[in-house]
DNA sequence: TTGAATACCTTGCAATACAAGGTACTGAAA
DNA sequence: TTTCAGTACCTTGTATTGCAAGGTATTCAA
């Protein structure tokens, strides 16, 4: 059972990854988040992401002119550092969304073919 | 001109990377195929994978159980490694479908937030 | 002043994609 | 018979990067 749950567990991760990059930029196309808001959010929709990927990320994403980010001060704690995607960062995500319909479509295609 | 093709080239790549397992246990789903056969059948749906890639990724699902393989003659060149997938490769299969659809169902639902 | 909650960030390890380079078999051309 | 092109297999070394674990800092309440 052990080795079972490893290998589907291991390549569910496998497929987050992919689209982390994207399920970002997806999120601060739709309002300004700070890193626990987006990690919450992806969290709803069953994308688990560790902090220790979120942070280096975003941090990559802004060195990279993908985003941007602003300092708020906040009632319940620490300021929080607010990111918003850049101009840039839409014309990227933009190429993503294509790279990701042509990766589902790709996928489907196969799907069918196994199917026969 | 550089940097905007290398943003969405590494990320497409990434999107990639996540599913290279599913699909070519889905593509084994539908019937026995070499490594360079594989490697043209996801080249036909635009999930580019290198050699360098596939052989080691092939192997390591042998080990894991998932696939077996017979060596089969050629009259064009070096004899083939046909690679067959396992009644637990069958398995796993079902389990990478549910992450894949559960993935896809994620992504919508971001995507669909940030249209509004 | 202590503790809980929230938020930020870094370090070190492990996994793995891939470019590059290598081996080996077949058949045809020189 | 040697050479070359085509096909097919595989390995090595490098770079990327996700994440567990550990660390700092702020706020508020007890």
């Amino acid at each position: 059972m052990e080795t079972n749950t490893g290998i589907i567990e291991n390549n569910k991760t496998q497929m987050r990854r992919g689209v982390l990059e994207y399920s970002i930029l997806l999120i601060l196309a739709a309002g300004d988040e700070y890193a626990s808001s987006i990690i919450q959010k992806l969290k709803e929709v069953n994308i688990i992401v560790a902090e220790g990927t979120t942070y280096p990320l975003l941090i990559r994403l802004k060195k990279l002119g993908l985003l941007n980010y602003r300092w708020e001060e906040s009632t319940q704690g620490p300021p929080r550092k607010y990111y918003m995607i850049t101009d840039l960062g839409r014309e990227q995500l933009a190429g993503l969304d294509a790279a990701w319909d042509e990766l589902a479509k790709g996928i489907d295609t196969i799907r069918k073919g196994s199917k026969a």
